[in-house]
Order: C-alpha cells, then structure tokens, then sequence
DNA sequence: CATGAATGAGACTTCATTCAT
DNA sequence: TATGAATGAAGTCTCATTCAT
C-alpha cells in the first residue's frame, strides 16, 4: 500500500543525502548531529534509528562513493585500451564524480581521503587499494614499453591521484559554491592526463 | 636579568614546541589544551598567558614556517638558476623541512594546509601565494622559451606543489612514526621535479 | 479461533517471562525495552499494546507473585500448627520459590523489595503487609505464651523476613548464575528458622 | 593567605556532601549531576574536575566509609571482649553511623550494598571483608565454646549484618526524613544482639 | 610570570513512548 | 493483534577559556 504510486521515502537515503550537505557547508567537526536531522527534516532520534553514530554516516559516504571508484578503476584497467587512455577513464571518473556531486566529493577528500588523523587512518587500506590498482596499470605499461621503467609505479600513481585531488581540492577551495564551470571540468581531464603521462611515457 | 648565567628557557617556545608535538600525534582537533601544556611542562593556564587562544597556537606554527618557506621561494626565484633548478631548490626546501622537522611539516599539511573547513580557509591568501609564486616561475619560463605555453602557470604550480605534498602525506600517513629514510628523501626530490618538468618542458 | 489445535500462545505471558530473564540478569534500569522484546521475539511495539509502560512490566511480575506470597502467609497462620511450624512454612515458601524460579525472586527482591529509592516505594504498603502478617504470628504466639514477649512483634518480622531475604540475596550476588544446589535451600530453610526462633521462643 | 583566618573551603567536599543529600534524596539513577553541582553551589565543570564520573562520586562515598567500618570491626574483634560484646559493639558502630549521617548510611545500603546489579557488584569483595570478618568473630566463639557449633559462622555473619540493614532499611523506607528517634536507636542496637546472639550461644 | 581551580555552554547518544500501517 | 519506524526530551561528559592568587 505505502509502495502504491508515490515512491516510498527511504529515510535513511533522505539522511544520507542531508549530511553531505551538512558536511559539506560545515564540515564534519563543526556540524552537530541536530544539524543533519534539520537538514533530513527528521526528528533528532531517527538519525540513530539507521545509524550508530555520526561517524558511521561519514563511512557510509565515503564507502559507498569509493566503492563505485574501485570499480571504476578496475573496469578501466580491464579494458582494451592503451595506459594512457586507461588514466584518462579514471580522472575522467573521479572528475565526473565531481560535476555530479560536488559536495559529496568535497565531503570524502576533505573529511576522509585528506584527513590523515581522523577518518584517512581509519580508511588507509581502501584508500590504498586505489592507489595499488592504478599503479598496477602503470606497471604493466612499463613491461609492456610504452612507459619508461624509471619511475616507481607506486610514485606515479601517488602522483596521478594525488594532482586530481588537488585540482579538485583548488576548486573545493574557491568558494562558497562548490561548482565549477564546465569548461574547465573538461580541460583540467585533458592537463591532468597530460602532465602525468608525459612524465611517465617514453 | 633573564640572561643572566644559565640560559632563560622561552617558555613560548617551549610550548609551541610541544605543541607541534602533541598536533602531529593526536591530531588539533582531538588535544586538549591541557595536553599542550602537559607536554611543555607548565602550567595549564601559561599557555593562555602566551597565547589568546588554541587557534592561535596553531597559526603561530602555521605561519612562522609558512613564511620561511614564501622566502625560500623568493629565494631560489630571484637567483640566476633555470627554471628547472629553480623548482628543484623549492622541492628540495619543503622536502629538507620534512627532514629536519617531520612533526612540523605534518601538522602545517594536516590541519592547515588540506583542512579545507577549517584552518585551510583562514589562511588561504597565504598559502596561494606560495602557488602564485611558483606560477610566476613558470609564466616566467613560458615566457623566455623553456616550458611549453600550453599548460596554464596557475595548474602548473597546483601540480607541483600539490605533488610534492603528496609525497609528504604518503610519509605522514605510513605509521605512528613519521621519520623516513634519508635515501627515499633525495629520491623523492628528483622524482617530483622530474615528473613535473618533463611535462612543463619543451 | 486462536484457540483452534496448536496451543495459542498468550504473548503478554511470553513479554513477562522474557522480561524475568532480561531484567534478572541487566537489572531493570539498564535493560531496554527493546530488549524486552527482542527477548520474546516480539515486535517492539507489542510490549506496549500488553503493557502501558516499563515500569508496568515489572509492577505486573512483582504483584502476581507477592499475592501468592500473601497467600501463602496467610494459609499458614490460618493452620492448625505451633508458630515455629508456621514460620517454617513461610521460609519454605520463599526458598521454595527461589528454587522453582530464581530469576524472578532476583528481580523481586533486587527491583522491589529492596529498591528503597523507585518500586519499593511504590509497593512499600502491600511489602508491609507481609511483614505485618508474619508480626500478626509472633504477636500472637506471644499471646499463647510459647514467644517471649519482649521483642516487639514487628521487629521479629523484620528480622524473620530480612534474613530470610539476605540469605537469598547472598545466593544472587554470588556469580552470573542464580542457582544454588538443592542441599544448600534446605540446609537455609532449617537454618533461618532455627535462628529466629530461638531468638523468640521461650 | 588564604589560609589565614577562615578555613579554605574544599570544595571536593563540598561536593560529596552535596552528593549525599542528593543520592539520599532522589535516589543514584534518578538525580542529575547537575542537581549535584547545585546543591555544592559550583559551577557544573567542577564536579568533573574532582571526579571522573557520576559513579566515581558514590565509589568515593562508599568506599570512605566502608573503610572506617571495616577498621571498628577489626578494632572490635581485637580488643580483649566476649563475642556478645564484640558484636555489640559492631552493631553499635553502624546504628550510630546512622545516628550520625542517616543520609550517608541511607545511600550506602540503598545504592551499593543492596544493588546486586550494579554498585553492590562492583564492590563486591570490599563487602565481603565486612562478613568475612564477623564470621571470624563467630568461628573464634565456636571455638571457644562460648557460641554452638551447629550454625555456619558464614551464615551467622550474614544473619548478623542483614538484620542490622534490615533495620536500618525500615527506617529508610519510612518516611521523607531519615531521622529516628534516639530511643529507637539504642533500643534497635539490644535487640539485634540478643536476636542474633540467643541464636548463636550455648 | 606562573598556577590550576573554577566556569558553563555544547555535543553526542540513549531510549521510553507514540503512531501509522 | 502486530509491526517497527519515528519522535524528542534528557542526561553525561568534554574542554576552551577565565580568574583569583
């Protein structure tokens, strides 16, 4: 009956989607849990209805988005194409990411990827799972010769990761608004791809 | 008065000292003031005597190493160098800072530098003028025919800097320690200035 | 209907049976209603269709056994037998009851009887009507002649019913199980009346 | 200077006194701690400046005076005495502890040595000495000849002390006021003893 | 300069109870 | 009857900051 015509309001999607907003604006420190619940336009309680904790929404979040980019990450590294174009699909995921969610990215980089005493040890070893998987690719692009061998393959995806999330953190610094025009969305893919990859390729 | 025989210990000192301590470890958010102190060795409200705030602790740190590095810039840009050993100088200081105080460098990148919500915006004119600078080395190369033009200046010293402090994050985040061998320290120096300059140069 | 072949389960039955064990062994102000339930594998909102709040849980276990108590009492003043005999027929009653259910003694007499600051307050007029038939006993046998009559009545049931009670409360305190070996209820029973009794008789 | 002239207030004992009218007044669980820093007359903080916790401030006030009973029990047993007397004098320590603080000696029983689920089990043991050293009273008397052998000298502590809470309790459980009459008192301390001890001796 | 007791606002979390289905 | 999501008041504890000495 309550599935009849109108969508049934998952509650505990409403949260989430609340405190990426929250986190976002406030940062995760400063917002109180009240907060999300104003923003989720739910009673207080119902926050620890579905969560244990305001820790928990936050590795909710961040699990669920790196999850899609563990696979984003794999897929590319299944495919066909060349090293090159394989780094292409990944900053053109995670840059994505971006443009559809800007809030949510900025959530994960600043409170997580980038907060190496609080949530950034506690999620090392997925983070690291990125890192490993892209490096990946940049080994086997070495045996294969079309990438120099000088290079440590857990460098240089240190380095491709690492110069996407700072471009995004510049534009996570900017402003208020966390959007970006799209224009430049696309023209940084194209500088970020291209930096790395004349660095790495013969 | 004070000079007079033993050397006056400058209790400021001393608690900054501690400070960076007690930051690097449990991270600004997490101390307590009481922490600071215990760890400097005086009394609780001393540091209220020296310090009108927590916050101002931590800019204090922030912004008297922030300002020797804008003058290492300053430095190796006005020299008579090529605009690739002008950024091997830069790379070299932060990476020389990290040697000689890990501690340091890792609360200035963690609760400053990347903390996007919080010390990061209070400070943000000051550290983008590190990256300005560092363009102007850049623009400056385009200019007289070194670097490629198509590469913006501004990206450019986002990619550089940002690549280094990558580097230093992978060290800061590796364990409770965070010391790291001497050898992997110049390594990394040559790997980030080749890595960028391989894609700024003709 | 829900009488109709398989025994129908009387679910208020269940909800208090259950709430014996999780208040025996949580304590009633530690213990969740949700415990309760889950306890009796019932829905959380069921307790309150059977009961109006929490406290009307443990009120219910507390009065249907303290009526059987009175009863008890009052069947064996009503008897024939010499007024020792009546005591330890009381004794046995209560010790009887521990062996048959120790869980909910533990809750009656942790939760209740000995609850000066919550239920015992509450229920401090029908206690009292335990003690004021035993000291109806005492009186009475001090009237026969075969109790002295220099203890006042109501101290004797004080002291008759309390150590009776502290020997009980020794077993519960005693480890995570409340069970105690047949030998040791007898051997109290004996022991309890002897010592009262010889403290009044002539 | 301060200490000049009027006494310094402790203010830690402020608090604990404080701590006693509320814990006897309103019961362990039910009072807030701000009714506590109320009744001292101190701001809220100081409370957990001088205690952990809400449970460290009852430890505090068992423990103290559980302690100095465990000392007039143990000055009891070695003076040159009866048993009669040794008792009497154990029953006396406690009834006019009573007499002295009915409110300490209120929230003593009422929130530890009767909560089986919480306090009474953390403390344990501490209560046991108490027992453990009139059982050795009544082993001694055994011995001795002056007491029969027949009955447990465990459980002749257990009846001993039980009933002297017993009584205690009664008052307890009595009114709003805690205060009993002097003549109550003293007459409560023959009765114990003649109770128990007609029980006990030859 | 130096001490550390004193202050009190604020945040998280719990959980009894209600209610729509 | 039965379910479990939803509500929100209440309480403990933390800790930056102030202040009297």
């Amino acid at each position: 009956m309550a599935a009849s015509g109108a969508a049934a309001v998952d509650k505990r999607r409403v949260i989430l989607d609340a405190a990426v907003r929250v986190f976002a604006r406030q940062g995760f420190h400063t917002c109180r849990v009240a907060d999300i619940a104003d923003a989720a336009g739910v009673a207080y309680g119902l926050v620890y209805h579905y969560f244990s904790s305001k820790d928990e929404i936050l590795d909710t979040l961040f699990l669920e988005r790196w999850d899609l980019m563990l696979a984003a990450i794999a897929e590319a590294d299944a495919s066909q194409r060349v090293p090159r174009e394989k780094l292409r699909a990944i900053a053109a995921f995670i840059i994505d990411s971006y443009r559809h969610d800007p809030e949510l990215m900025k959530v994960i980089i600043v409170e997580v990827t980038r907060a190496a005493n609080t949530f950034g040890r506690t999620h090392l070893a997925r983070i690291r799972e990125a890192y490993a998987q892209i490096a990946g690719i940049v080994e086997r692009a070495q045996r294969e010769g079309s990438f120099r061998p000088e290079i440590a393959p857990e460098f240089a995806a240190l380095a491709f990761y690492g110069l996407i999330e700072q471009v995004l953190t510049g534009w996570i610094f900017d402003s208020e608004s966390v959007a970006v025009p799209e224009g430049e969305l696309d023209r940084a893919k194209a500088l970020v791809v291209e930096t790395i990859c004349r660095g790495l390729e013969r």
